[in-house]
RNA sequence: GCGCCCGUAGCUCAGUCGGAUAGAGCAUCGGAUUCCUAAUCCGGAGGCCACAGGUUCGAAUCCUGUCGGGCGCACCA
């Protein structure tokens, strides 16, 4: 059951136009799907505001005020508005009464860690594809935002009632693969005993291979030292990226996060499913063997017209088509792509991939391959796809305000590992939550492990901590939190429940824009709420959280804290940041 | 040349399917602690929301164009 109050009250709105058409004041019909109802964002003009009568007011020929006025004499009826006032151009301000506010305090308690959860997505099942670095190395700060904003938004989708499917594709089929068995090769050579030198052309240099060498050696012994490329290659491949891998989800976990589903594109083409992609999108004219035209703005030497398999992406709206199969014959990342997707969409009802910025040149080609797959799909009678691909900005990485390289290749870069080392886990995903995705950022090495300490983290889990805290120095007193006499809390502790009560609106808000960064900044404000609430208490000790007179007060505010304390928590949770009882 | 993303306070960034006087943090200036964690709070100063048009009751938000920054533009991955 979804509980948010805001859409009881759009519901007690949408009774009164519905009452205000039955007695002619509305045209019959009317489109009621533009009013909004939301609290304001002064909350001096009250706790919830209504657009409804500017909206209306020109399909029912009158003006916005004189409907205002008509709309709030019906809303006054109702016992829990304490009032209905219009205002400026014809808002609708409402003042609900206390006990719908201690109400949502009992909820809270009622609910614990499922306040905030929401039916909104009835269980349709949600599969979030992030990460899916190529296993050709530990991963880097480069992949730390798109991990963490995908891991974030994995989970905010399953707070708003879907069932979600984190989801890793493997690259284990391209050229990069390749390398990295004959970088491992030589590594592996060094490992028994040889002078390898600088490490040439063409090969992965970063020292992370030096162990993966050696574990090859004891897996193989001499055998492959001196064989040619064809005996050990595949072997070799096979070994690496399982290491690789390894490394990757290690990485991972420090970050918190841990996929559902590895998909491997090697075992996707060794089951011939871009064959029977191939075969399918042939057979709907969507793809043919066709000639590219040379790329403009680019001069290439060795360029020469080749006859190729093209996917039809023009049609959808891409500059050229696409070919998914290279002129040997092997799948491009493309075709192994697309088969791919096909096969995520037999177990989920919509797809989400989460991009680095630098792919979204590909990004037209793959929703117009999915779009294509789901038009077909469903003249067959299947449920067409949704899907959605969601860029994550560059992170430019900055040593003391000096641009750092990392790219695996020369091997200097900053690793997650390093990061979350330094500075936390917390830090970092927080960090990372705290911008929406699709702008650019910095990130300054140094000033981040310099800055950590006036990270905004901690000012959320300083709030959660002083939450603890007083319950624990309740608990020396012989107070205990009771949610008995709610009615003794005053304006004071509603400011602060009034701030909390906005928890699930704001999951369903942030899930249905699929922007979990917005769960960052509303446990940055209610932690601001706290902490104000907290210091009245400084400048008047009757305001104090703990009054030692007054026995049955101290157990409300304390069981209102306890709930704040538990809105926190569950937020943090969607974010993956623990909530510390102490800091 | 083309495509995608961004442009809001000195800096880093929020800004609800378009809503009332555009908000935080950092930095800066001034205050608050004999008492529940001062990693906190309260206040001051700081804005042509890049620019120009358009859409409408209403635009930082939507549309068009210009300028500026980033990313991409192989059969790579």
């Amino acid at each position: 059951m979804t509980h948010t109050l805001y859409s009881a009250y759009a519901e007690k709105i949408d009774a009164v136009l519905a009452a205000l058409e039955a007695e002619g004041a509305l045209p019959a019909g009317t489109n009621r799907a533009n009013v909004s109802v939301e609290p304001p964002r002064d909350p001096s003009h009250g706790d919830l505001a209504t657009n409804a009568a500017m909206v209306l007011a020109k399909p029912a020929a009158t003006n916005p005020r004189a409907l205002a006025e008509k709309i709030v004499e019906h809303l006054q009826r109702d016992p829990a508005i304490v009032s209905a006032e219009v205002a400026g151009p014809g808002f609708i301000n409402l003042r609900l009464a206390p006990e719908t506010w201690t109400s949502e305090v009992a909820a809270i308690a009622d609910l614990g860690d499922d306040y905030g959860k929401s039916a909104m997505g009835k269980g349709t099942r949600v599969n979030v594809e992030y990460v899916s670095a190529n296993p050709t190395g530990p991963m880097h700060m480069g992949h730390c935002r798109g991990a963490v904003v995908g891991d974030a938004l994995a989970s905010l989708l399953e707070h708003a009632g879907h069932e979600v499917t984190r989801e890793y594709y493997v690259n284990d089929a391209g050229g990069q693969v390749d390398t990295l068995a004959r970088s491992t090769h030589l590594r592996y050579r060094e490992a028994l005993g040889e002078d390898i030198g600088e490490i040439p052309e063409g090969f992965y240099p970063g020292e992370y291979l030096v162990p993966v060498g050696q574990a090859a050696a004891e897996e193989f012994g001499d055998r492959f030292q001196n064989e040619p490329e064809a005996e050990w290659l595949p072997l070799f491949r096979a070994f690496a990226v399982e290491r690789m891998m390894e490394v990757i989800k290690s990485d991972l976990a420090m970050l918190g996060i841990k996929h559902d589903v590895f998909s491997s594109e090697a075992a996707l083409q060794a089951a011939k499913k871009p064959e029977a992609a191939e075969m399918w999108m042939r057979e709907h004219d969507l793809v043919y063997d066709g000639v590219l035209e040379q790329p403009k703005g680019k001069t290439l030497e060795d360029w020469e017209p080749v006859e190729l398999p093209l996917f039809r992406s023009t049609k959808f709206g891409d500059d050229q088509d696409r070919p998914i199969k290279k002129s040997d014959g092997k799948w491009t990342y493309f075709g192994a792509d697309l088969a791919y997707h096909m096969q995520k969409a037999e177990n989920a009802d919509a797809l989400i991939d989460i991009w680095g910025a630098d792919h979204a040149g590909t990004v037209k080609r793959i929703k117009a391959a999915v779009a294509a797959m789901s038009e077909g799909q469903s003249e067959e009678g299947r449920k067409p796809i949704p899907f959605d691909v969601k860029l994550v900005q560059m992170v430019q990485l900055l040593r003391d305000g000096e641009p750092a390289k990392m790219s695996k290749r020369s091997g200097n870069f900053v690793t997650i590992a390093d990061m979350v080392e330094e500075v936390g886990k917390d830090v970092v995903r927080f960090t990372m939550l705290t911008r929406k995705p699709e702008a650019q950022m910095d990130f300054d090495f140094a000033k981040v492990v310099e800055a950590s300490k006036d990270n905004p983290v901690f000012y959320v889990q300083y709030a959660h901590a002083r939450i603890c805290s007083i319950l624990r120095k309740a608990a020396e007193e012989g107070i205990a939190p009771s949610g008995e006499q709610l009615d003794l809390l005053g304006e004071d502790e509603l400011t602060l429940v009034k701030q909390a009560a906005q928890f699930p609106r704001e999951v369903e808000a942030a899930a249905r824009a699929r922007e979990p960064h917005r769960i960052a900044f509303y446990l940055y404000d209610l932690a601001a709420a706290f902490h104000a609430f907290w210091n009245l208490g400084n400048d008047d000790s009757q305001k104090r959280i703990i009054v030692a007179q007054q026995p049955e007060l101290s157990a409300a505010r304390l069981f209102l804290a306890v709930q704040i304390g538990q809105v926190i928590r569950n937020g943090l949770g969607i974010l993956g940041v623990e909530a510390v009882e102490e800091l």
